[in-house]
DNA sequence: ATAAACCCTCTAGTTAACTCTAGGTCAAGT
DNA sequence: ACTTGACCTAGAGTTAACTAGAGGGTTTAT
């Protein structure tokens, strides 16, 4: 099993080791091994709950929350509920998102048309008279 | 031609009134008219600017840079092609963000399921062996 | 005419999620 | 032995986008 370097991690995931550092002070990640002297070994399994971490907070979930669910899955069985109930409402706050996006698209959509058919005829005018 | 005051305005689109005067403070709405005692009036057009700056906002735009577009506006048409140009920009940022949501939406069904066949076993056990 | 319910400005405070600096340790190469 | 580069902690600073409070004017209903 190798190890890998907070940089080296950092790169693969597209982030900062500030940010790394972050998440393991805010305890998201208080699974990761140290040597003697303190710097941080990064197993191919932790990069793989970064990845969730990284998908959480993509959901819009706050660091705060994440953490409580980082907990919930060292306490082992007996949390799989909680667990299974926060994904069904990161699945929903999602689709709300999608939603929200399409609806934010149609819009950027009709701006588009707005300001091509403007270039077109050369003012703005067009659309704001009859 | 009616008015609307400014927590007419913000209970129609959902903010607050500390955000509207945030957003007048900060340019985006310099269009707005006042009473002589200073009190905002405000228009249905003017209504229909704050709805595409909610949009603007929604794909990730900050308001320093809405506020250029705003002014874009007031420039009329020689920043056509600029503005036509923002919203194809905008166009890909809601695209790029839709497929990131995608994605996430993936990763979150899969932790779905597997958290919906771990409860039925009873233990999260049934994925790390064999 | 007076109180309630608005409105205003100005300024300070809040929050999340980093980001950076200072000061120091440690392991490897020359 | 010594320099270089990566690592560490603690704590201060940053940024965006509000949010709230103080202090004061105005409009409306009784």
């Amino acid at each position: 099993m190798s190890y890998y370097s907070i940089s080296e991690v950092a790169k693969e995931l597209n982030l900062t080791v500030y940010a790394l550092r972050y998440y393991d002070k805010e305890g998201l990640i208080p699974f990761v091994e140290r040597t003697p002297s303190g710097t941080r070994l990064f197993k191919e399994s932790d990069i793989e709950a970064l990845k969730i971490i990284q998908c959480l907070k993509s959901t819009g979930m706050p660091i705060k929350e994440i953490k409580g669910f980082i907990a919930w899955c060292s306490e082992g069985d007996s949390s799989l509920q909680q667990r299974y109930n926060l994904f069904l409402e990161r699945k929903a706050a999602v689709e709300a998102q999608l939603a929200e996006l399409n609806k934010t698209m149609e819009l950027i959509n009709h701006k588009c048309n707005y300001y091509r058919t403007a270039l077109d005829a050369g003012t703005e005018g067009i659309h704001k008279i009859g």
